[in-house]
RNA sequence: GGGAGUUUAGCUCAGCUGGUUCAGAGCACUUGCCUUACAAGCAAGGGGUCAUUGGUUCGAAUCCAAUAACUCCCACCA
């Protein structure tokens, strides 16, 4: 049988990935398992996976995979978020794009467009997925505007409505001028930009002087309602009570005196516009100023704005400035540095303004969801995430959680007008607020579409905050049995950029609607990055697309790469030259695949004692590596793990044990070495199919029909049909994860020994230009007293190609000798021994010993050490002092023969 | 302006409660090999004042303090 001896990825992953699906090997069901549960932050629904999301999921599926394979009954839920902000932004300029207006749009007619983009470019990303290796129960699909995630945000916007804690009121809000709505603060980005300070002139009324006020922002003069000063700035004391003429405008206002001012900044004077400035409108509300809005929702100037009216404000900016430098009323213009907030959705720069939104309290939600992460229900790793955590809890305001769109959960609040004022209803249905209104206001309402419904939705944070007791309808059915039987998820994996957004509010609502945390650990991820370090951005086009990434290395490969250099909560700087590592390890996994299906197998053939010491060894060393492994994933240190187990297979497994067993060529191996050598290969695929789950699924499928056909049913044509027949129907996805076992540290010790003896022959035949195949003999000097463990000798002779190994009680002259700890080892070479180069080699090595007993002694000749320390630690020093001493004497040995 | 974190080999990072797991790993690099599993490979090898300066200690990469550089988070300084 020919195997290419290059491993093609592309004709292996889709072939398991349709396997895994048809068998429903990712379907879940309560059942009596433990429930291993983890929920994805939803994509957009529009979005296309990039970077981080191949991150993200590569470690949810590693650790969901790993689960099933310990015998839990996992459950990965996959959907998306309706994102309301972007999705409704992409409908409106596809609307552009095809000439209608959404202005000109029903709401209902808007709807319709947007549910027909969503379901034709929607869930893209979920379809990427699948190319990873995701295992997700896609029969559990959901999106946080599906009928019952939709409906569980509307009874929990009323239920909280119920409680009081949801409100209604006019409020300084982030205004988006872009997008049209309101925006939380936490989606408020503060960037620095390069402004100016313009100080400008307000003339003291019916006086010829004036006073200097420096701003960023001249075009809201037009709505100045005060002037104000520090009480005890003495510059200004002149001005109490009197009043100070806008520039421009001509509006005469009062100067007002409030210590809120820093007297260091600018002239010391500083303009108040309520309407269009947080601190202003506080100030404002303080000394009850007027407040004056000049903008409109867009951003340009509205009727207020004197001649500027229908400009856009930064257009503004400029015609005020030029209008009143020609009246002379600029003092000076500086170059100025500020933080600036933009929109994080669409860039548009924020602007602060007054207006009626709905609040979600957070009073009350705030303290138990820090109390719940302060006593390690929850854990985070890296645990640094906690004190970021607990300084946003403890300074948190109210949530804004109105946005004035049309894409998302409209909120079900109603209007009525009764005797002249406006009531408001609170109800799931259009009809129950009917009933309610009938019922408060008996005779004002005869029909339920004479009540007017809020034209806001909620904030989409607002339906993905329930996600994981919604994806289990536990709003709705709080005691179904799925709800009770997944929730609390185990463990969350998502990017520190949403812990506010999106992490804590879960866990509010998880403490509020079930009085249970959400999850028990919350992992976050790194940010990837490229080779300088920029974030990757579609903007600058630094983000590779990781399905061509696929293509290119392979599922495997990828996961691989960005597993190995992204430990939790560290930036991953990317290169794509971290996936060949990973497709190169499938390749060397093939490879070894090839190596042991090659090899023939004979059922009379004993098996012999250095095969069965070389498959202890391994089975040893297995179980202390796995032993760490566990210790690994207990900590989530997914890269750990795998550079472990990456190195178990490469090294002790291809490197050493498949060359130690390898049979001369030609010859066969006996059936029992071989049996447990398919056995080890299973066992190490099994460790590794959670992070590289496609080659491991073919390997093994290989392997067991190996076993059966050359070993367990080698002679029963029809049992071996049945079990490969059965095989084809197995996954490795779910075989019982390896657990480690007990083993002796001695066995691995002595085999260490033998490693060295092998490598310092190799090194020797390397430094001579000695050719591997000429067969060396090795002379070995114990330290006097000691007997050698000699287990692995025939190791030794095989792969150091040695005739034999001789134990000698002296040094042997005309050989060329290293040591290995106390031990010495000689091997006379045919060549002529560089005696110089020789004793000068060993006279370096004599310099360090030397220099290493001198620093040993004089912690022990140290009377405070020797005292002081330990006994277990001035022991080791001793022992350390005893075995310098013994190679000193064999270097000096060494050198006196050479002389 | 407040807070947190980082600084160990060319790169990315391990180094738990101070002491032979203390200077490590992977990649990259150098040298020699197309040795019938694998050149996406094999074998061997070189490479670091543990950011700087002080302190604690018998002993510091490890604990403490200061300094420097970088990163992140928070905050309304016009």
């Amino acid at each position: 049988m020919e195997i290419a001896s290059k491993y093609d990825p592309r004709s292996v992953e889709d072939k398991w990935y349709r396997f895994w699906l048809e068998k429903k090997l990712f379907h879940s069901e309560p059942d009596n398992r433990h429930p291993y549960t983890v929920v994805i932050p939803p994509p957009n629904v529009t979005g296309v996976l990039h970077m981080g999301h191949m991150l993200n999921n590569t470690i949810q599926d590693v650790l969901v995979r790993r689960a099933r394979m310990m015998g839990k009954n996992a459950c990965w839920v996959p959907g998306t978020d309706h994102a309301s902000i972007a999705t409704e932004a992409k409908v409106v300029n596809m609307l552009k794009e095809r000439g209608i207006d959404k202005r000109d749009l029903e709401r209902d007619e808007f709807m319709k467009y947007a549910w027909e983009w969503k379901e034709e470019h929607g869930g893209i990303i979920l379809k990427q997925l699948r190319k990873l290796g995701a295992s997700c129960d896609w029969d559990r699909t959901a999106f946080t505007m599906d009928p019952i995630r939709y409906e569980s945000v509307i009874r929990v916007f009323v239920d909280l409505y119920n409680k009081g804690l949801i409100y209604r009121g006019v409020r300084m809000v982030n205004w988006d001028p872009k997008a049209l709505t309101a925006v939380s603060d936490e989606e408020v980005i503060y960037k620095e930009s390069h402004s100016k300070l313009f100080y400008l002139r307000y003339f003291v009324e019916g006086e010829d002087k004036y006073i200097v006020v420096a701003t960023t922002r001249p075009e809201t003069i037009l709505g100045d309602t005060a002037v104000c000063v520090h009480p005890e700035d003495e510059r200004y004391q002149w001005l109490k009570g009197k009043r100070v003429v806008v520039p421009g405008v001509n509006r005469p206002v009062p100067i007002i005196m409030d210590e809120y001012v820093d007297r260091e900044f600018g002239t010391g004077a500083l303009k108040i516009t309520p309407a269009h400035d947080i601190n202003d409108y506080n100030l404002g509300m303080k000394y009850g100023l007027e407040s004056i809005d000049i903008f409109n929702d867009d951003g340009t100037l509205n009727e207020r704005g004197m001649q500027y009216a229908g400009m856009d404000r930064f257009a503004c900016r400029k015609a005020i400035m030029k209008d009143l430098d020609e009246a002379g009323l600029v003092e000076k213009v500086e170059d100025y540095v500020n933080k600036v907030g933009h929109s994080e959705r669409t860039d548009a720069v924020i602007e602060p303004k007054l207006s009626a939104q709905w609040f979600l309290k957070m009073s009350d939600l705030a303290p138990r969801a820090l109390k719940v992460v302060e006593d390690n229900d929850i854990q985070f790793h890296p645990e640094k995430f906690k004190n970021i955590y607990r300084h946003w809890l403890e300074n948190i305001k109210d949530w804004c959680i109105s946005r004035q769109l049309w894409w998302g959960q409209r909120i079900p609040a109603y209007y009525l007008t009764v005797d002249g004022k406006r009531e408001t209803i609170v109800a799931v249905t259009r009809e129950e607020a009917y009933e309610q209104a009938c019922k408060q206001f008996p005779g004002v309402v005869t029909n339920p579409d004479q009540l007017e419904q809020d034209e806001d939705v909620l904030d989409t944070w607002f339906s993905s905050w329930l996600w994981p007791i919604s994806l289990f309808d536990g709003i709705r059915n709080p005691d179904n049995e799925e709800i009770r039987y997944y929730y609390p998820t185990d463990d969350l994996i998502t990017a520190p950029d949403i812990i506010f957004f999106w992490v804590a509010r879960m866990i509010m609502a998880g403490e509020e609607y079930r009085k249970a945390v959400p999850f028990r650990h919350v992992y976050f991820t790194g940010i990837v990055r490229d080779k300088l370090g920029r974030k990757m951005s579609k903007s600058l086009g630094n983000s590779p697309d990781p399905i061509s990434l696929i293509e290119q290395y392979g599922a495997d490969g990828v996961r691989m790469g960005m597993l190995l250099t992204a430990p939790a909560g560290n930036d991953l700087p990317f290169d794509e030259s971290i996936c060949e590592q990973g497709r190169n390890f499938a390749n060397k996994i093939w490879n070894a695949l090839r190596l042991v299906k090659g090899w023939s197998v004979s059922d009379e053939l004993a098996q012999n004692d250095d095969n069965r010491v070389s498959v202890e060894w391994m089975e040893q060393r297995m179980a202390c590596v796995l032993e760490s492994i566990e210790k690994d994933f207990e900590n989530y240190r997914l890269s750990e793990a795998l550079m472990k187990t990456y190195k178990l297979v490469w090294d002790d497994f291809c490197s050493w044990f498949l060359e130690m067993l390898k049979p001369a060529y030609g010859t066969p191996i006996d059936s029992e070495t071989y049996g447990s050598t398919l056995a080890i290969f299973e066992r190490l695929m099994c460790m590794l199919h959670p992070f590289m789950p496609f080659v491991t699924e073919e390997i093994w499928h290989a392997l067991i029909d190996c076993r059966a056909e050359n070993v367990d049913f080698k002679n029963d044509a029809a049992k071996l049909q049945a079990v490969l027949a059965l095989n084809a129907q197995q996954s490795i996805m779910i075989q019982h994860m390896p657990v480690s076992v007990f083993y002796d540290p001695r066995t691995l010790e002595a085999f260490d020994v033998a490693r060295e003896m092998i490598a310092g022959v190799r090194n020797l035949r390397n430094s001579k230009g000695l050719s591997p195949k000429e067969s060396l003999e090795l002379f070995v000097k114990p330290e006097s007293g000691h007997t050698p463990d000699t287990r692995f000798d025939g190791i030794v002779i095989k792969l150091a190609n040695v005739k034999q190994i001789s134990y000698v009680d002296d040094k042997v002259d005309g050989a060329i000798s290293f040591m290995i700890g106390t031990t010495e080892c000689f091997v006379p070479v045919s060549t002529n021994i560089d005696k110089e180069a020789e004793i000068k080699k060993l006279e370096e090595k004599l310099k360090y010993a030397e220099g290493f007993l001198a620093s040993v002694m004089k912690k022990l000749s140290n009377e405070k050490f020797v005292n002081g320390a330990p006994e277990k630690v001035v022991a080791v020093e001793r022992q350390k002092k005893a075995d310098a001493e013994q190679k000193i004497a064999a270097i000096k040995a060494q050198i006196a023969s050479l002389q």
